[in-house]
DNA sequence: CGATATACGGAACTGCCAGTCTCGTAAACT
DNA sequence: AGTTTACGAGACTGGCAGTTCCGTATATCG
């Protein structure tokens, strides 16, 4: 049974709320842990007892909540690359996500426990779904043997984040993973061929 | 004419080599300006004469010496798109670079200044590249119409820079540019069809 | 009931680091 | 000789992450 006093129903929320807010607002930089209490109208000690740091508070916020739902069957490679890529630019695509990401990034990498997490979290069931469409596509005979699953990995995801956090001008208007559909369906029937 | 006493030749240099080894041995967050200054035997102001900010130095230092040469007209589409790649992966895996990316790229998305000397010393100048080997494409009938430039751009940079700097698994044996080079032709191939 | 344990908001405090400024001195120009 | 700018050294400012302490509130255990 839990001992003293319990943790106040509504304060994880208020504050995650504050950090989307405060995001969105000024991002990563100027959303600092004493305007994401003030604002969530909390003190700071119950951030900290809640959250190991800035960097984790913010990952648990925009990173974690991302429900990478398993893409669908569609019948075929294309259909399933299609909605692969619709799967990752919606999961990185929110105004939260694009303004911290970069610096997210960062933080994340000079904390191992975090670094191992955004592995498994983030990384890590996506490639265990491209593993699924792949062998589908196997099975199917679109392709005549699997490829390297990480190189797969890199040809969908790396577009779509480089376009989303290096360049500035705006996705064609018939949407960035509609865009990349046809020509990466090429690329992974290459490299299955 | 210039007034007063001359730059002192050397530090210049000798700042850089400071920066490219503290971010070797220690990473971007614990190469500091004093850190730096100290193991140039050289004073903070003498360093921020130069540069105006910790950002613009990394920067100076580890992205705008990078040459992009200009890829070579290798006969075929297949064969520029493999230089191009072997251009780009070049160009991104010292270790200095790979270990300041994520911070620096936060950094510069914060500096307007830099934001836009990014774009165009390392962005720019590659997507010009890319256009000259479109059109040589086209030329030959390789492509029956020149696909948008800046989606051939994300198809290309995108999956290495995303594993150079996402992934932690080490790159194929027979070498990441090259295993990327015949599906991303592809890649281009459908775009251009 | 009282003792104990944990939570709360508020605020003071530490430590790190980017960036600025000052001092005494040196090296060029006019 | 006088002016201007550079130099190393080091003091200083300001912002922010993270910690600690205070007075208080709310739970369980005996």
């Amino acid at each position: 049974m839990a001992r003293g006093r319990p943790r106040e129903e509504g304060i994880d929320d208020a504050v995650r709320e504050a950090v989307r807010a405060l995001l969105t607002e000024s991002g990563y930089q100027r959303c600092t842990i004493d305007a994401v209490a003030a604002r969530a109208g909390v003190g700071k000690a119950a951030v900290y007892r809640r959250w190991r740091s800035k960097a984790e508070l913010v990952f648990a916020t925009v990173v974690h909540p991302v429900e990478l739902e398993p893409p669908s069957d569609t019948g075929s490679l294309r259909g399933d690359v299609a909605a692969v890529l619709e799967v990752i630019q919606s999961s990185l695509d929110s105004v939260e996500l694009r303004q911290a990401l970069p610096s997210l990034l960062a933080d994340v990498r000079a904390d191992p426990v975090l670094e191992t997490r955004f592995g498994e979290v983030f990384l890590g069931r996506e490639r265990g779904y491209l593993v699924q469409m792949l062998d589908r596509a196997v099975a199917r005979g679109e392709l005549s043997r699997r490829p390297d699953p990480a190189l797969v990995h890199a040809i969908l995801l790396g577009p779509v984040l480089t376009w989303l956090h290096l360049f500035t001008e705006t996705p064609p208007s018939s949407g960035l993973g509609a865009s990349l559909a046809s020509p990466l369906h090429a690329a992974v029937v290459a490299l299955g061929a």
